[in-house]
Parts: C-alpha cells; sequence; structure tokens
DNA sequence: CGAGGGGTTGACGTTGTTCAATGAGCGTGG
DNA sequence: CCACGCTCATTGAACAACGTCAACCCCTCG
C-alpha cells in the first residue's frame, strides 16, 4: 500500500469549502446546529485530498496535527500481527470524522487507510482548539462523536465475541446500512457496501472462505441479494432479528446538551 | 445480580475525602497534575459506596447523572446477547474512573458491574462541568482518559479477531499486569487477577471450559503460575511475545499538554 | 449437611481454517 | 487486438480449534 503523504496532491486549490452536508447530518442526528455553525466548522476545513484504494490516512504510532473528514468513498481503520493478519475495527462512510481521536490522544494506536477511492478534507488540530475556544459547545459535541466510536467498538466486541456464522456477517450489514440511512447513500433496501469478502473477514475475524460460504447461506436464505458492490436487504426484520441488531448503540435518534 | 441502587447503601457519612491515590497515579503517567489539582477533584467526591460481587454499578440503557471512580475491587464493562451470553468489553481497577463516557454520553450503552467486592466513590456530572469551566484543562486530561478506553477495546478486537489459544489469554494477563503495576498492586511478578474462568471466557469470547484447558497449558508451558485469585508471571517475555504484547495501546508514558 | 459456585477432565460434535484448484473480470503492455 | 498478470470470488476435502454434554471434585456458606 502507498503512502498518503508521498502520493497524494491537494485536489482542490482552496478556496471553495468543501461540502461537509454529510458530516453535518450526522451530526444534527443527536445535536441542532445552526447553519452558521456548520459554515464556521466548514470554513476551517483545508484541502481536499484525493486518495486511491489502499491509501494511508494515518499509520499506526504516527503523531498527526490534523483530523480528516471523509467526504467520499470507504475507509477502515485497523491494526496488524506480527504476521500480517489485519483486523479492521471501524469502516468510516462518507460524513465521518474519521481521526478526531487523534486530536485528543496525539499519537495513533492504529492505521487508517481507504478501502475505495476517497475524497477527505483536513481539519487542523488547532483550528479544532480555536473553534473550541470560541465556542465551548463544539468541545462536547466532538467528545461525544468520539465516544459514539467507543461505543461501535463495544458492540463489534459484542458481536465478534458472541455471534457466529451468519448473524455475524448480517450484524455488520445492518451497521453500514443504518448508518449509509443517515447520510442519504441509501435506495430503498439497497446500499453500497464496497468491501471485498477478504476485508469483511478481517472486521469480522474470519477467513475469506469462511465470508464466502456464509454469504452464499445468506443469499441463499432470502435475507440478501447482490454480490458486488452493492447489497441489497430483501427482509430487514430477518436480518436484524438473525444478528440481534439494536441500533441503540449508534446513538442516532436526536438529544440536545 | 442485585441492583446497586436497590441494595447500597452510603459507607462513609461524607467528610473525609477518599483515597485517590491510584486514579491520580493513573492521571499523572499521562500528564503532570499538581497536588492541588488533585485534592480539587478529589474534593468534588460524593459518598463511597461498599459493593458486593455481581452488583451493578449501572444498567445499559439507563440516564445516569454521575461517574463511578473505582477505589477497591475489580469491575467489569459488558454487554449481553438474548440468551443470557455475556462479553465483557474491558476490566475495570483500582484506580479507574469507570463510567466516564456516561458524562458526554448521558445514555449508556453498555451495564458495568462488580467483580468482587468494590468500593467506589461518585463524582457527579454537575461537578466535572464545574471543574471543567474552572479549568478548561481537565476538559484534555478527561477526553483523553476516555479515547484510552477506545484504545482498550481496539486492542480486545485485534485480540479476539485474531489470536487464538493461549495467545488469547496470555494478553489480557499482561494488561491487567501491566494496569496494575501503574496503580501500585503488583508484588514481583505476581498479581491480582480475581476473575473465574467463565468470566475470563466473557472477555474473550471462548468458554469456560477452552479457558481452563487453556489456562493448564499455559501453566505447563511455564509462563505462568498460581490458580486462585493471584498470578504469577514466571515469563513475562515469553507471555508477552506469545500474544504479542505491546503497551503501547494503553498510553501509560509519559506526556504533555 | 445440603446447595451452589467454581474448577477439572473426557468423549464427541460443530464451526471455522487450511490447502488447493478453478474461473471471472479488469487493467496493462506488447 | 490479445496475452498476461492481478485481484476477487467460488468450491471441495481434510483438518484443527473450539463448543457441548456430562461427570466429578473441592470448597464455602447458610
Amino acid at each position: 500500500m502507498r503512502n498518503f503523504l508521498d502520493t497524494q496532491l491537494p485536489a482542490t486549490a482552496g478556496g471553495a469549502a468543501p461540502d461537509i452536508s454529510k458530516f453535518l447530518a450526522t451530526i444534527r442526528k443527536r445535536f441542532s446546529l445552526s447553519e452558521h455553525e456548520g459554515d464556521m466548522i466548514a470554513a476551517q476545513l483545508q484541502d481536499v485530498f484525493e486518495l486511491k484504494a489502499g491509501d494511508y490516512l494515518v499509520h499506526e504510532g504516527e503523531k498527526i496535527g490534523y483530523s480528516s473528514l471523509i467526504l467520499e468513498g470507504f475507509a477502515a481503520r485497523f491494526k496488524e500481527t506480527a504476521a500480517g493478519e489485519r483486523q479492521i475495527m471501524e469502516v468510516q462512510i462518507p460524513g465521518d470524522f474519521v481521526d478526531l481521536h487523534s486530536y485528543p490522544l496525539e499519537v495513533l494506536d492504529h492505521s487508517i487507510a481507504a478501502l475505495t477511492p476517497c475524497k477527505v478534507a483536513r481539519l487542523p488540530h488547532r483550528a479544532l482548539t480555536q473553534l473550541i475556544e470560541d465556542h465551548p459547545r463544539f468541545a462536547r459535541i466532538l467528545w461525544f462523536s468520539t465516544m459514539v466510536d467507543a461505543s461501535m467498538h463495544r458492540e463489534w466486541l459484542l458481536n465478534i465475541g458472541t455471534r457466529n456464522g451468519m448473524a455475524r456477517i448480517a450484524h455488520l450489514m445492518c451497521e453500514i446500512y443504518s448508518r449509509s440511512e443517515v447520510v442519504g447513500l441509501t435506495d430503498g433496501g439497497s446500499f453500497r457496501f464496497p468491501l471485498s469478502q477478504t476485508q469483511i473477514g478481517e472486521c469480522l475475524g474470519y477467513t475469506q472462505m469462511h465470508v464466502n460460504r456464509m454469504l452464499k447461506k445468506l443469499r441463499q436464505t432470502g435475507l440478501i441479494a447482490g454480490t458486488g458492490q452493492v447489497v441489497e436487504i430483501l427482509d430487514w426484520d430477518g436480518l436484524a432479528q438473525l444478528s440481534e441488531f439494536d441500533p441503540a448503540y449508534l446513538y442516532l435518534t436526536g438529544r440536545e446538551s
């Protein structure tokens, strides 16, 4: 995999603020946010970068001074074992503020790489500090946002630790569908699911061959359809029941603070 | 399991501030903290509660207005499946600020219960808000602290997702040992590890019987000794190498902000 | 002294892995 | 244009890891 810093050039010459409506949609599922407040965040975004599939956004152990917002494409957070086996901890979709945790942590405990071609915008940490100083309310929103990642980690632990076979895969599909819905990336029961079987396995602790067999079973059971980049959920209730999917852990219901 | 609120009574009549030196030791591994600052936190702590093994600190879905600091004893965060299977996401030891994530999240996505008899002190969220307003530096320290939990979740995902057999158990032992060391709860290579084999299994996605067999193998290999509440690590390097344990994810090295 | 929790062990069944072979699709260079 | 190499998906058979069922032990506590 190529290094992000080595290969990428800014895709915009600056000037026009990037479209962060997907990001704001996620925030607004949880907090009220005025148009002005949204513009203030957008104004802080630096250049937009284009990444190829496989490019790293950040490397484990790196100390970085900015966080990235995914505008388009899918990415993943992961760690690797000495043997080169990879465990994906979270799939990142458009609208995700993908390495916000690097703001408090500074040094990263894991890597992030693009799963598909991506478009990302950077937000320097000093701009975040400034935003928070000017509007202390943002601190709470950002902290909350990082805690939702932790909540998702816990649900994944439950998934890998207690569920098996089709249920484990079904749960991943339910999650990505639910999150995609928030940012307007679903079409009826269909949604983009551009992970290879190998990558699905890296999410779930399975080999690619086993993922293949379980996907086949899920299709034969009539719960899902589609083999490629797009998955169609034929029976949402069945899929959710099989995997005991309860979206509460995504914290997508409105609240105020 | 009994409900914490139903059964517990304050163990202190208030007045004397509880001993939070273990908590402060953990903070000071990462941030410099003056004696005065430590006292300010201690002053905000409310009554100290005693819990029996099995008592809940908080229930999944609950909305609570305080966070708890563990003074003595072991606790665990976990979720349950419909079938009653339990997945432990983190083992909490003395000095841990155990449900600080409830401060930004408000509603909890998981439960926390005592694994052994525990002594905990409560800190109301409004006191936290006050502390942060008076000393904005605390916001960063607390945010950081919750992000370390997320980092630990990720390492557990790697552990359950990619390691197997003895390595999985060895990794858990290395983590608890390393964290115990910070709060002065180790004695040479020995440390308190009061989890039953069932509970170890709930951490790692194994059955109690399989944990039993793997522990036996770890003992036969000469890496650890002791069967009961106290484990002795006979060969730290061997244990760390077997489980590819790298403590970086615990963020216990000094830094400043 | 009886119940209940924790630990130990064996035989056997299931889930998931490994090894291996095959084919489809796609971009690249000759 | 086709040949080639690459990634990804598919499938089968043998095998290992782990779970299930069951019996038994020890200890503690009421």
